[in-house]
DNA sequence: TTTTGTTGACTTGTTCAACACGACTACATA
DNA sequence: TATGTAGTCGTGTTGAACAAGTCAACAAAA
């Protein structure tokens, strides 16, 4: 019984198995916007591509679309789901519901999360001003999930993350063409509701939320709006 | 093009895979307590009792794991989870806000979901008469799910089920022993729950939920204490 | 006696090859 | 134009095999 105290220190260690791997590798594929959605996967390619076995990939395929980041039909295949303007207006009104409940315990709390907020939004900053314009996505969802941390509740904080991944999937795609105009306002509205938070006002953080998250659900159903009449 | 306007009454009928019913029969299997939370299952003796391959059994259960209601450590197994108190306090953490927006939601438009509100209070009635625990527990939970469908949003709904599948999980094994005495005390609630919903009282309706879900908590907590006590 | 190696049985992780079955296409027939 | 018929392709599912990790029992050493 050397030097028990110190095991504390120790996190257990992540031990990662192939299948959980390509589910990973699979994720950042969708999520990088290479492929559109719509796009059909086909499972014996996929696995070579992938370097494993067909049945390790199919594991891997449950898992997201568990995640809702692929779906699929029987003896049809896999294919990159695309969101309805409905899917969208619904998981707008999840996120209101959820964020706005973590919007309210920051306010109570605002030490919490502060820093990570606060760090999000540079990182914001910083991305709009290298124009690197994956990354304004990445700040821009993680200052929503950051805000949600604050609830402390792992399963909430899955359940968010999944929305959000699927919004990411269809604005990774989007993001090709326009949508830089928007970026700004994006900023001024984080920068906003953080300074809100700060003061531990409800009531105008709250109204700011509801109107970032308005604005946000807004432009994205114009964009998916204009896809689809430049497809026909 | 014959009878045209006769398809609208039709619905796509639901083919299921192997995969499926396999994890459809699982679910049953857990969630009528048969597996004590903190049984370990193994992959071949389980394949075969369902009779089939061991690669249609995992990947029933990565689904299931996806669902919280299994759970799996590398190279040791499946076991079926056990709800530690946090657990316990986080999913009802969750039910309460999800329940109380559909709540609230519930009250301007009552007439859409009274009917199956009123249902599921009967149901209840007549599974306490009959001494039916089984279906004392679905009717419980079903009410709460029938409440949660006025938001109209399958993503919140299978999400919350999700939450609810794992408190049955705990429910249907410790419904073996004790827990008899507050059956009356659900159907009294719930009935109150109902009735203010049909006045339309947001009010009244949100301080009854909210007292329902933390006896329904308090009591959850107590007997998940009783049951570790019992083991030591 | 307690700690540290070693062995071996057992289970999971992963792969591979095969075949049944549904979906789709093209073509033939009425 | 509508219906029937191959034939092809990809998914659904299976069974067997082997690699790798876990665990317990036991031997060796301090």
């Amino acid at each position: 019984m050397a030097a028990t105290d110190l095991f504390h220190a120790l996190t257990i260690l992540p031990r990662s198995s192939t299948v959980d791997r390509v589910a990973e590798r699979l994720r950042d594929l969708l999520l990088s916007g290479d492929l559109a959605p719509g796009t059909s996967l086909q499972e014996i390619p996929l696995a070579n591509a992938l370097g494993v076995s067909r049945n390790t990939l199919r594991e891997a395929v449950r898992t997201l679309v568990a995640e809702g980041l692929l779906s699929r039909a029987p003896h049809k295949g896999i294919v990159v789901p695309s969101l309805t303007p409905d899917d969208v207006r619904e998981l707008f009104e999840i996120r209101e519901l959820l964020e706005l409940a973590a919007l309210q315990r920051a306010c109570a709390q605002p030490n919490k999360i502060l820093p990570a907020l606060q760090e999000k939004v540079e990182g914001l900053r910083r991305a709009i001003a290298a124009r690197k314009e994956r990354d304004v996505i990445e700040m821009d969802l993680g200052f929503h999930q950051a805000l949600l941390n604050v609830l402390d509740s792992p399963r909430l904080q899955h359940f968010h993350a999944v929305l959000i991944s699927e919004l990411r999937l269809a604005l990774a795609f989007l993001d090709r063409k326009t949508r830089a105009g928007s970026v700004g306002q994006i900023l001024t509205q984080h920068q906003q509701i953080l300074h809100a938070v700060k003061l531990g006002d409800v009531e105008r953080s709250t109204r700011l939320l509801m109107k970032h998250l308005h604005d946000s659900k807004v432009l994205l159903l114009q964009l998916l709006q204009g896809r689809k009449e430049s497809e026909s």
